[in-house]
DNA sequence: AGAGGTGGTG
DNA sequence: CATGCACCACCTCT
């Protein structure tokens, strides 16, 4: 590949006045496709300033001063960023957008995004989200200095050419990796998983930017409360362990001190195996349930509200915006190799579900002249098993009917009528496993502990459900055994996610093997969840734009 | 710093 | 036999 650049010395026009800006607005107006960059002293556009916008052409780059110039009053440097007959190149445009839209108002838009293209390129391989760096090398087999770049951090002080050099050429690179990016994403037809993907990521800057608002007080009131109940079990449990351990522990000033560390696994494990005698493989909820002895059952207690205290905590508040007062979480819109979203700082996909003794989700309120809406799908999941294996039983029962309930009616002889849940509670908890599990490539034996009955009899039931919904069967083997024999799965909307094959010598081959089908049947279902929600991401955005 | 265990969500 | 999908946060231990 010949490139119309030269890595060691990148032409460059440093943009310091606006009469130079006027001119290099002039040269870039010429420009069909844009390389588009920027420098700030760190990652949060409220608390840290914007120092550089880079935007160039193929040859050569103009990194207008954002210090120096006020770009939120150059109207034309607004109007070529948001042009949208011009395709803009950018590495991980969201955090651009962020830094651009706060700081001038323009709204970066016809986004081509250099991460999100390798992203959808690489799903399932386990590389996740890469850096411009990776990408220079992998496409240029060139190796970027990024030393620089930490030279941004808290920078204050006068830009240098070095800084400048390298501003300029993270616009240039750009563009050979993107020719080749978009051969590869044709190759592969996911050109239009591309474009749903650089369309969703303007409304995701838009959402982090915007963040959310949380009535901290009450928040703490929650916490609060939560404490003083881990607490009592937390003495509860160090009471009831004392005469297990010989030694006196008192401290320097004479204080009691636990036993042992209760959030310890090992200390716990040795507690129960060699102290109380009672074997366990862990210490899991799942295992302790089934014990009947007391100190089980504090642990447990305990447990619940350690958790909640540490996970969602002052921890969560800490990371309230000093500026807005608001959480600005990151969303990371491949975070999963099936194409879902992941949310970080906080997670605020993992906040506990509303319950009286809980009910942190209440702290999410609108400010003072908003509402919140909320919008869901309901059994999106089994909405799409249905609709993808055609199958005209399992169609009808989620169109028409609690889908559980029905199938559950169908598989023991029942008739279904409203009040089958009701009725027979335990059949449709069967069925409702049944139905989960096998949109994660559930196999009888893991049925049969879920629902509680012999490996023989959840053999039964899996073979009666596909007696009954036979298209499901062969729709979930099909994609399967294609997985294997491709070394990738696709959704209806062409959405792709790649295995890595095990070698026939792999002591492990089975295991692999059934773990890549039991991923490949699950990925059309929870990536078609993820293709529809981002298009309806993009939707709600253009018609709801205040 | 990274791994493993545990547990919160869809 | 094991072997239900996708994540992230916090804790301890090394």
């Amino acid at each position: 590949m010949e490139l119309r650049f030269d890595f060691a010395k990148p032409n460059f026009d440093y943009i310091t006045t606006e009469a130079q800006a006027d001119k290099a607005l002039e040269e870039l107006e010429k420009e069909q496709i844009l390389g588009v960059d920027i420098e700030g002293t760190g990652f949060d556009p409220y608390t840290k300033t914007l120092l550089l916008v880079q935007i160039g052409g193929p040859e050569k780059s103009y990194i207008f001063d954002a210090r120096k110039l006020q770009l939120k009053d150059l109207p034309r440097f607004r109007a070529l960023l948001e042009n949208s007959k011009v395709i803009k190149l950018l590495h991980n445009g969201k955090f651009d957008y962020q830094f651009i839209k706060h700081n001038t108002g323009a709204e970066l838009n016809n986004i081509f995004d250099t991460m999100l293209s390798e992203g959808v390129l690489t799903a399932g391989l386990g590389i996740g989200l890469v850096s411009l760096k990776d990408l220079a090398k992998k496409y240029l087999q060139f190796d970027m200095e990024k030393g620089v770049r930490k030279t941004f951090a808290d920078f204050t002080g006068k830009i240098t050419e070095e800084q400048l050099a390298y501003s300029a050429l993270d616009t240039l690179i750009l563009f050979p990796i993107f020719e080749q990016q978009l051969e590869a994403l044709k190759k592969e037809n996911l050109v239009n998983i591309a474009k749903l993907e650089f369309a969703v990521t303007r409304v995701v800057a838009e959402m982090e930017l915007r963040g959310i608002h949380i009535e901290v007080a009450k928040w703490r009131e929650i916490i609060k409360d939560l404490q003083q109940k881990r607490n009592r079990y937390a003495g509860e449990f160090q009471e009831a362990i004392k005469p297990l351990y010989k030694t006196n522990h008192v401290d320097l000033f004479g204080n009691v001190t636990d036993s042992i560390n209760i959030n310890s696994q090992t200390q716990l494990m040795d507690l129960f195996n060699s102290k109380l005698g009672i074997t366990i493989p862990s210490t899991g909820d799942a295992i302790l349930a089934g014990l009947a002895h007391p100190i089980a059952k504090v642990l447990r207690d305990y447990r619940t509200y350690e958790k909640l205290i540490s996970a969602f905590g002052e921890s969560l508040l800490s990371k309230v915006n000093p500026v807005t007062g608001r959480l600005h979480p990151d969303f990371i819109q491949l975070g999963a190799a099936t194409g879902r979203f992941s949310c970080q700082n906080p997670n605020l996909q993992q906040i506990p579900k509303n319950s009286e003794e809980v009910p942190f989700r209440t702290c999410f309120t609108p400010s003072k002249g908003y509402k919140l809406v909320v919008t869901d799908y309901s059994s999106m999941e089994m909405r799409i098993l249905a609709d993808q294996s055609g199958d005209q039983k399992l169609i009808q029962a989620v169109n028409d009917v609690d889908v559980h309930a029905f199938t559950a009616a169908l598989m023991f002889n029942k008739e279904y009528t409203k009040d089958f849940k009701k009725q027979y509670p335990d059949l449709r908890q069967a069925a409702k496993a049944i139905n989960f599990g096998l949109m994660y490539g559930m196999g009888p034996s893991r049925l049969a502990v879920q629902i509680g009955v012999t490996p023989e009899v959840g053999k039964e039931y899996l073979d009666k459900y596909f007696a009954i919904f036979p298209s499901v069967r062969s729709y979930l083997d099909t994609i399967a055994k294609n997985a294997v024999e491709r070394g990738w799965s696709a959704t209806p909307a062409g959405r792709k996610r790649w295995y890595v094959l095990p070698d026939a010598s792999d002591p492990d081959y089975r295991r692999r093997i059934s773990q890549i089908q039991r991923e490949a049947k699950n990925h059309p279902i929870q990536g078609t969840n993820a293709d529809v929600t981002k298009y309806a991401l993009v939707f709600l955005n253009d018609r709801l734009k205040i």
